[in-house]
Order: C-alpha cells, then sequence, then structure tokens
RNA sequence: GCCGCCCUAGUCCAACGGCAGAGACGACCGCCUUAAGAGCGGUUCAGUGCGGGUUCGAAUCCCGCGGGCGGCACCA
C-alpha cells in the first residue's frame, strides 16, 4: 500500500494527536484500568514498577521505565490474568526541600504541582494504571504507617538509637545511611562525606543478614544478588582478644580472618574513633594522640580511603599482650583501621598483611614470619606473604597448616574466654534519622521525666507541620516551629519535646507494594484479606540504580513485618527484572549536568504510541541505552504503516498458506519475546509481518491484520484500539484475548538445508521439514556440487543438524 | 586491585555451537511534489575488538590481552 494507492483509496492521515486523547478519555470514562480485586476466571498478577519521586516532568529515563512494563503488563492482561499496575509517588525527599530554599515555594506545593503533571504525563504515555489505587508518600493518609511501622519495630528491638560515628553530608546538613554514601561521597550532591558521633535512629537490618544472602525461590537477576551479597559482606573469622597492660577490665577484641597469623602479631592497632583510646593512652602520648583524633575526625572519609595516602598513626604509650607469643606489643591508633568494621581494632601481622607492611615499615615495628609456604623459615622477608602456608614460629603450633590453624587457635580462645569463632558483616544496621524537614516525622518524644517516649499508637500520625521556614541555614527548619516540638509528655503529661529528626525516604519506599492493596485503609497498613489476594509481588521492575539501596530495605522490610505477624511470606518479589540506564552521550542524565530529555517533544510530534513503540525498540531494555532519538522516525513510519494497512480496502485473492505461517510464528515469536522482555526484538517481529501483510492479499491478509493489530495492542494501543474499532472489532481491543498460534504452523514447511563440505559451505537445498537424518544425507549426498567438492577424498563422518545442515567431513 | 556486563555494517541492534542479518537509522538512487520537506519504493553496507584454544564447525564455549560501562575497595 503506498501513499498513491492510499491517496486514490481516501484512506485518511494518521494523525496520532487526533486519536490519542480520545481513547486516554474513553479508557477513563469506561474505567477500562480499574483492577477488580478478584475477576472470575481470571488469575491475579501483581506487575509491579517502580514509582518515581515527583520531580517535575516525566523524562525519558520514566518513559524507558515505564512504557515497556506497561506494555508487558498488558501482554500478561490479554494473556488473561487479572492485572495489578499500580502507581505512587515518593513524594519525600530532599530536592523539594532544597528547590522550596532557592524558589520560596513550600516542597507540599510543588511537589503537589508536580505530581498532577506528572500524573497527565502517564496519562499520555497511555500506561493501563489504576489511579484508584494511587499512593503518595507525603500524605499523612501514607506516612502515618510509616509512623506505625517504626513503632512496632521500637517494640521488637528493630529500631533503637544509638550513639554512633555516622555520615555526614556538609552540603545537604544530614546524616546518611552507608548505602547513600557512594566513594566517600555523598550520593545526591556528590560532597565528600565526615564522619560525626551522634546519636540517631537505626533499624536493625544487621539481624537479617544472613537471610538477606539466600535468594531461595527468587527470579532475580544474577547481578543484583551479586551486588547485595557483596554488600552484606559476611565474612568468617575469629575474634580474638588482647589484653592491655594496666587495664585488666579493657582487653582489646580484634576480628581476623587470619587467626593462624596470630604469632606474628607484633602491635595492635584501634581505630581513631574506638572508645578504649581514651582510656589507655599514657599522659605522655594524649597531646599527640587527641591531634590525631582530631584530624582523623574532619577529614573526610574520602580523603582517608584514597588510594595511595601514605598510613599514618600513633603510639599511645600503651602495651598490649600476645598471649599466644606471650610478647609486650605496643598499641598504635591509626585511620587505616575503620571503627565500623569488624571491632574496630586488629592485630598487626606485617609479615603477612600488606597493610600492617606498610605500617610497621614506616614506623620500625617488628617483622615476625609466622606462615611459610614451604615449610621452612626464610629470615628477613621481602615482601609480606598474604598466601597459605604452614605455621611456623608459632610454638606448638609450629608445622600446622593454616585453615587448620585458623580452626585451632579461634577454639583456643574461646576456651579461655578470649573470643572465639565469628562472623562478621559489611552491612551495618540502617541509619534512618535525617535532619531534615520534607520527610515523616518520627513518632518520639522526649520528656524530662520518662526520657525516650514513643507516641502512643492511637495519636498517630503525628502530622508534618506545615508553617515552616525554608531558610537553608540552621539546620532543620523543624526545630524551629514551638507549636511541633513543645509538647506533653504521653506518659506524665509533663512538658516535653518532640524528635525534630525525619525518616528516610526508603522507609517510605521499603513497603508501598503493600498499601497500593489498601490505600484508604486507615485501620491498618493493608488488610491482610486484601494483601492475600496479591501478595506476594509478582513481577517487579525498575532501574538497576537501585539494586542495593531500596532493594535490600525492602527486603529487609517484609521480612521484619513476617516475624511482628503483619507479613506471611519471606520475600515481596518474586520475580524481578532491571532496565538498564538510559544515558545521554554515553553520561547520565541529570538536571545538574542539564542533559534530560523531555519525552513531550516526542509525543506532540510523533505520538505516544511511536514513543513508546522506540523506547523498546532502542535494544535490550535490560542493559540500557544510549538516547538517540533519530531512530523515532522508524518507529513512527511503522505505525504509519499499519494504519494504511489496516484501513485499506480488502483485495481479493486465495488463502496464502505461507502468509499464514508468518502470521503464527509472529505470535509465538511476540509472545516468547515479551515473557523474556525482548522488546526491541518484539518489535522488530511485527514490523516484519507488516512487512509481509503489506505485500499480500486475499483473506489470509485480513486475518493478518486483525492478529497484527492484537499482538500490536501492548506496544501501541492508541492506535491499536483506534484501528481495531475502525474495523468493526468490539471495545477494548485490550480486553480481548492474545491470538493463539499453531504450533504446527508456526514451524516452517520446507527449510533450507546447508551443505558443508569440511565445515565450508557448498551447496544449499531446499527440502520438507523433519528430514530424517539418513534421508538429509541422501539429499546432500546427491547434490552436484558436493560431489564434486568431495572429489576423490574418503569421507570420513557426516554430521546432520535436523532441519539445518549436513556437513560431510573428509579425511 | 577484585567482581560483573558489554565490544557484530557509517550508527542502533539480530543471529538454540550450524548460511553472519530479523528489524531500524543513515547514505545513495528512483517515485511523488512547482520546490523543499515529508511520504513511498529500492539499493548500499560488516566476517563479529585482538591473540590463542576446544570442535567436523565458534560472533556464540574456554584462556589471555585491549577498550567501554557498572559495582566493591585500607573490610583486617
Amino acid at each position: 500500500m503506498t501513499v498513491k494507492e492510499a491517496r486514490e483509496e481516501k484512506i485518511e492521515r494518521y494523525v496520532p494527536a487526533a486519536i490519542e486523547g480520545k481513547w486516554a478519555d474513553t479508557w477513563e470514562r469506561t474505567r477500562l484500568y480499574e483492577t477488580p480485586d478478584t475477576l472470575p476466571g481470571h488469575e491475579n498478577f501483581y506487575f509491579l514498577t517502580m514509582y518515581p519521586y515527583p520531580s517535575g516532568v516525566l523524562h525519558i529515563g520514566h518513559w524507558y521505565a515505564a512504557a515497556p512494563a506497561d506494555a508487558a503488563a498488558r501482554y500478561l492482561r490479554m494473556r488473561g490474568r487479572n492485572v495489578l499496575f499500580p502507581m505512587g509517588f515518593d513524594a519525600f525527599g530532599l530536592p523539594a526541600e532544597n528547590a522550596a530554599i532557592k524558589n520560596k515555594m513550600h516542597p507540599a506545593e510543588s511537589t503537589e504541582e508536580n505530581m498532577a503533571r506528572m500524573r497527565s504525563q502517564f496519562r499520555a504515555m497511555g500506561a493501563m494504571i489504576d489511579w484508584r489505587r494511587e499512593v503518595v508518600t507525603c500524605h499523612p493518609e501514607y506516612y502515618r504507617w510509616n509512623q506505625w511501622i517504626f513503632l512496632r519495630f521500637l517494640e521488637k528491638g528493630l529500631a533503637y538509637r544509638a550513639k554512633a560515628p555516622v555520615n555526614w553530608c556538609p552540603k545537604d546538613l544530614t546524616v546518611l545511611a552507608n548505602e547513600q554514601v557512594i566513594q566517600g561521597r555523598c550520593e545526591r550532591c556528590e560532597t565528600p562525606v565526615v564522619k560525626r558521633e551522634l546519636e540517631q535512629w537505626f533499624f536493625r537490618i544487621t539481624k537479617y543478614a544472613d537471610e538477606l544472602l539466600r535468594f531461595d525461590g527468587l527470579d532475580w537477576p544474577e547481578r543484583v544478588r551479586v551486588m547485595q551479597t557483596n554488600w552484606i559482606g559476611r565474612s568468617e573469622g575469629a575474634e580474638l582478644t588482647f589484653p592491655v597492660e594496666g587495664h585488666p577490665a579493657d582487653a582489646i577484641r580484634v576480628f581476623t580472618t587470619r587467626a593462624d597469623t596470630f604469632y606474628g602479631g607484633t602491635f595492635v592497632v584501634l581505630a581513631p574513633e574506638h572508645p578504649l583510646v581514651e582510656k589507655i593512652t599514657t599522659p605522655d602520648r594524649k597531646a599527640e594522640v587527641d591531634a590525631y583524633v582530631q584530624k582523623a575526625r574532619n577529614t573526610a572519609e574520602i580523603e582517608r580511603i584514597a588510594e595511595g595516602t601514605e598510613k599514618t598513626g600513633v603510639f599511645t604509650g600503651a602495651y598490649a599482650r600476645n598471649v599466644l607469643s606471650g610478647e609486650r606489643i605496643p598499641i598504635w591508633i591509626a585511620d587505616y583501621v575503620l571503627v565500623t568494621y569488624g571491632t574496630g581494632a586488629i592485630g598487626g601481622v606485617p609479615a603477612h598483611d600488606e597493610r600492617d607492611w606498610a605500617f610497621a615499615k614506616k614506623y620500625g615495628l617488628p617483622i615476625r614470619e609466622v606462615i611459610s609456604p614451604d615449610g621452612q623459615t626464610h629470615g628477613e622477608l621481602d615482601v609480606p606473604f598474604v598466601g597459605e602456608g604452614v605455621m611456623v614460629n608459632s610454638g606448638p603450633y609450629d608445622g600446622t597448616p593454616g585453615a587448620e590453624g585458623r580452626r585451632k587457635i579461634a577454639e583456643d580462645f574461646g576456651k579461655r574466654g578470649m573470643g572465639g569463632p565469628t562472623v562478621t558483616y559489611r552491612l551495618r544496621d540502617w541509619l534512618i534519622s535525617r535532619q531534615r524537614y520534607w520527610g515523616t516525622p518520627i513518632p518520639i518524644v522526649y520528656c524530662e521525666k520518662c526520657g525516650v517516649v514513643p507516641v502512643p499508637y492511637d495519636q498517630l500520625p503525628v502530622v508534618l507541620p506545615r508553617d515552616t521556614g525554608f531558610t537553608g541555614q540552621g539546620g532543620n527548619p523543624l526545630e524551629k516551629v514551638d507549636s511541633f516540638v513543645k509538647t506533653t509528655c504521653p506518659t506524665c503529661g509533663g512538658p516535653a519535646r518532640r524528635e525534630t529528626d525525619t525518616m528516610d525516604t526508603f522507609v517510605d519506599s521499603s513497603w508501598y507494594m503493600y498499601r497500593y492493596l489498601d490505600n484508604r485503609n486507615d485501620k491498618a497498613f493493608m488488610e491482610k484479606d486484601k494483601g492475600r489476594m496479591w501478595l506476594p509481588v509478582d513481577q517487579y521492575t525498575g532501574g538497576i540504580e537501585h539494586a542495593i539501596l531500596h532493594l535490600l530495605y525492602m527486603r529487609f522490610v517484609c521480612k521484619a513485618l513476617r516475624d511482628l505477624g503483619e507479613l506471611w511470606f519471606d520475600e515481596p518479589a518474586l520475580r524481578l527484572q532491571n532496565q538498564g540506564m538510559i544515558v545521554f552521550s554515553g553520561r547520565k542524565m541529570s538536571k545538574s549536568r542539564g542533559n534530560v530529555q523531555s519525552p513531550d517533544q516526542y509525543v506532540e510530534r510523533y505520538g505516544a504510541d511511536s514513543l513508546r513503540m522506540f523506547m523498546m525498540f532502542l535494544g535490550p531494555w535490560t542493559q540500557g541505552s544510549d538516547w538517540d532519538a533519530a531512530g523515532i522516525d522508524g518507529t513512527s513510519r511503522f505505525l504509519h504503516s499499519v494504519w494504511r494497512l489496516a484501513l485499506s480496502k480488502p483485495m481479493p485473492g486465495a488463502p496464502d498458506h505461507d502468509l499464514e505461517r508468518e502470521i503464527h510464528h509472529t505470535i509465538r515469536k511476540v509472545g516468547e519475546d515479551l515473557e523474556a522482555y525482548r522488546f526491541n526484538t518484539a518489535v522488530a517481529a511485527l514490523m516484519k509481518l507488516e512487512n509481509a501483510l503489506s505485500r499480500a492479499s486475499g483473506p489470509t491478509r485480513d486475518e493478518g491484520v486483525r492478529t497484527l493489530l492484537l499482538l500490536l495492542a501492548p506496544f501501541a494501543p492508541h492506535i491499536a484500539e483506534e484501528l481495531w474499532g475502525r474495523r468493526g472489532g468490539a471495545y477494548s481491543i485490550h480486553q480481548q484475548p492474545w491470538p493463539v498460534y499453531d504450533p504446527a504452523l508456526a514451524k516452517a514447511e520446507e527449510i533450507v538445508l546447508v551443505v558443508q563440505v569440511d565445515g565450508k559451505l557448498r551447496d544449499r537445498l531446499t527440502v520438507a521439514a523433519g528430514l530424517t537424518e539418513a534421508e538429509a544425507r541422501a539429499a546432500a549426498e546427491t547434490s552436484e556440487k558436493v560431489k564434486a567438492s568431495i572429489g576423490a577424498r574418503k569421507v570420513a563422518k557426516v554430521i546432520v543438524v535436523r532441519d539445518r545442515l549436513v556437513n560431510i567431513v573428509t579425511s
């Protein structure tokens, strides 16, 4: 069908703007996307895609995340599932508050405005969102359940307050969770973070460290499982004790994975922030030690851990005893020992650890070989030996292999009550306090008499006050709101002060998937019976950038709520699929880089359907892509062709068997590709079918067009609906069953058999599909080209790959 | 430094261990058009980053190297 023919037939042009708004209205009016909790004859399927932060407008990244997910959900719906595809907004967070300081606009206002704009953009996209179920995390109806969860966690010891060295971002003026520090810098603003000793609220995620390492029954990408496993960082070793001279009550505990090197411990190093430092430092060393500790505290993490930084440290003046070698060894402090890992102290074994080696060399500390690769001692070492070996210079343990030595020494310390085998994790408890306004108030009151008092459940929510100033100076605006801060103690009725810290917004997103199911409930965060219809989530999709943060917290909160009797399953989402990142000229799109691409101009020019299809056509969804809008012409032209094809007059002709095969093959291909999230090849298959149909005529073509529209519906919902209707199909195409293919028809009838001689292509034979090995071989051997190629050589063997190839190997 | 993913026409990408091409962009040539653009039809284009290995046969599996991206990193 060419333009000329179309004109002769007077087919009107495809104008996306003329149909897309109309269908958005109709779908809304007919409540097409409202998903009931049960639909007789249809199994429930919970398809969750990550909700966005209401940053202003939907950008290309949002489209890339949502449009393919929507297509996959629509496909499942046509396959007969009752598919829930909800959406909401991760509406608390720093950017809105920072914008408020800059633009003098209240975050609540800007957030509401942004959400309104983004909702209408989702509508323009044609996503099958059931908006009745929307959640907005900055509304008290939502965040009261954050507070409720906090209080339940508190009751169970899963939430606690502690003084700890925490990450502080000097620009955002708040503490951060470990997970929000990327290479020593604030995840958001990339400012180097510093350590501060503060009293803060934590969630006890470490209690679940071992369970979080198990992914039993989960269909999650290997990549994410590996990242989470590395993040949790389970390490088996031993905790061993060094008694401190003159301080019988203050023995130093160290963590090591190499207990077999214990005899080589010639010094002890504490982290500068270690609590014993102050106690054990001798008066003559105090000034120097204090100065070093002070300096370490004020040094950004990024400098402390920077590669090539020379090791520094100072001697405390105190001595410990190596209980195995009996030696008196000096206690140092050095910032290469991290207070946040293990026990914050190590036994320095310079002969067998590169860091200890460098430190010992610099400060002239003794180096003793205690592990030998060959069982011999070697006197002075040139380099540290960090490999496995046999214990030497280790008294009664001499000759013991390292692995056995590790076990024995750990056990021996255990028997003496001085430690024993232990496991340590890199994962720290989740720091949830934030010194910022735009978040969920932590429901705690501080009373002079009663101390730390949780706000009673019946007084929830603790509402975030609206009237605050945003100066950007002097910390959390909440502190200055007297009506909020000044309160009475729920226990004694006396004067009290409210907690002014708010919660990390990752608390909000750790359980939002439950709230969609019962978003108006004011008695519980979710009625269990409603949850049972949908949970756990069948399919979750979202950006790979959340591999650790959100996805780890979400798993933890699920397990914690399970242990509180609120949930009945171990994992929140059974199957996870991450789309890759969409970048612009190889760089992440971000406001600060000013390279954010807006989808709106493309929607205007090409229509939402073309943009949807283009997002899916860019390349493998899981790998991400570089944004290059040039290709959108391709999907746009395709839809124009479909339009003409579907509206052209049927042409007479005979049934076309080959075309019928192609149709059935395409049904199979598109379905399989959608199930595997291979949107790009699915789109290509649709294009191929359209090409074939446009060249055909007769009844098979007509049947093919009908099928094509059904297959197209998940990808381009508006045009599919329009053409379906114009061709007399019943409303709505999105409620039609997915076409069924005939497996026999989906296969080719005739195939091209490739004949090779010694691996080189010699002939191609068109033969019936399904030949036996002997038949294929016989066919190949009758080929003149093949005979000529074999010549006088002897046939050594013949390899036959059914319906594909015959390879004749000569000797 | 360690771990993972990726490298195929000018570009984006396809190819159960079996003919390197499904699809698209671009370019070029036509058609259409007063013209440009758009539209339509067609043509063009790589031996798969490099070097080995396994195999009858390797883009595909294995090893090494190079380049890109991501994660972790003084973690004891």
